[in-house]
DNA sequence: GTTTGTCAAGAACAGTGTTCGTTATGTTAT
DNA sequence: ATAACATAACGAACACTGTTCTTGACAAAC
């Protein structure tokens, strides 16, 4: 049924009636093989191969590459579970929506590297963003301040499993970098020796913590995000 | 004095004396690249080829693609600038380090992806460490926190500049983006419809305003990190 | 003076994204 | 029924990529 054997010389068409490939198989196998084998493992040709035929057939339904993962990514946020509404406080509802966030970001091995080179304006994207501006206006913070920190907590999300993913796939061991901690010279660097412990515990619970601290800030932000503008100014002119 | 044009059956090594080729000259080579080209047009081919040489002459000083991205991370840091002691407010300072270490991510175009996989063990990355959670400590803060709080800060800081510079540097231009927030129907979203103007200000600004954030949020952060382990609670249980 | 070890280098391998031109298919118009 | 057409699938190729094997030249050591 795959590959002809022969090849016959009336034709370069060897399978005449073939599935009728679309948008949406294409996506989801390319999915399922991110999921399967990571973001390095995922290229157009096994796509192809997987969807039994060659890389310059996807070629009619996307531009790029990148439009075939920005479509990925916008697949894989319907999952994202959107808290019963009233259902407990605005804020245990918003730490709720993060984590189902992480979880579907950590969970599509690669998918948060996808995240971070995107802006994702895809339905359910904006669906998310909807649910978060809601819930911290909920919150009694003001408006200008909640459109700023959306962003903070998305971006903040998203670089954690963006991290967390890489190390988990590329197989980075933590040995080397718990060897490095812990080898670090007291007189260089004392408080990296001092507090070594501190700074390699946690693991998922850290995650909980950020976003804590996170809303923390956004609730003590000053309310008129302008004011802030001489504090960028060291970044224009870092040398003084 | 470049490649020899006849190929003499001689010999396979056309160049008797070559320069010395070391992990020194190639980082920095590299770099130069990177900063020229950004991260996508950098290869081992080409910093081989901007050497003079094949690309297997390199493999004799790293083993890897990736040992070579951490070699030039680490070399890169070592430009962040370090505030002099004691001169204004130890926030000031912070903020001040950050900005650098943004500003040198985000000149070396590219340098922000190495960094989100990459954990930097080199003894720039630690002076910078180093150097931050000392300003913490001055500021008052809990140990353990600021333990956990260094993590936050240049982790948000390090994804900042990556967003930043993937969007630069992959000419992601951001007519697509405005117009898919701005086309955003008001029926389906009102807070985003009612917000896309503040959605999409503030440009550098934006930055202080997070580290500001990041701030005032580990000021108010709990003093003992574990007791807010079953906030991660939902992230391991998402579907409920 | 011969041997030994280090390192530059050529060639090749298995991949990658992308493009070109050709051909079969299904729909529409005659 | 037949002819014309747009579309989509396809094979092949191109220009790359990282990596490895093997060879060969040089310089230092015995």
């Amino acid at each position: 049924m795959t590959k002809q054997e022969i090849h016959q010389i009336v034709s370069r068409r060897s399978r005449p009636a073939k599935a009728p490939l679309g948008r949406d198989i294409i996506v989801t196998t390319a999915l399922d093989l991110l999921s399967r084998d990571g973001l390095s493992g995922l290229s157009l040709r096994k796509v192809a191969a997987a969807l039994d035929t060659g890389p310059a057939s996807l070629y009619v339904y996307f531009a790029n590459l990148g439009e075939l993962h920005t479509l990925m990514l916008d697949r894989a946020l319907s999952a994202v579970a959107l808290p019963a509404a009233r259902e407990g406080g605005w804020r245990e509802r918003l730490t709720f929506v993060l984590a189902s966030y992480l979880h579907v970001l950590y969970n599509g091995h690669g998918l948060a590297q996808l995240a971070l080179s995107t802006i994702p304006t895809g339905p359910n994207a904006l669906r998310l963003l909807e649910t978060l501006l809601e819930l911290l206006l909920e919150g009694g913070i003001d408006q200008a301040v909640a459109a700023w920190a959306v962003d903070l907590l998305v971006l903040h999300v998203t670089s954690v499993a963006a991290e967390q993913s890489v190390r988990r796939d590329q197989g980075y061991s933590f040995g080397p970098v718990i060897g490095a901690i812990n080898a670090v010279s007291e007189a260089d660097y004392p408080r990296i020796h001092g507090l070594r412990e501190e700074l390699l515990s946690g693991g998922l619970a850290r995650f909980g913590w950020g976003v804590d601290v996170l809303i923390n800030g956004i609730l003590h932000a000053p309310t008129l995000p302008i004011a802030t503008e001489d504090i960028a100014k060291p970044f224009v002119k870092p040398t003084e």
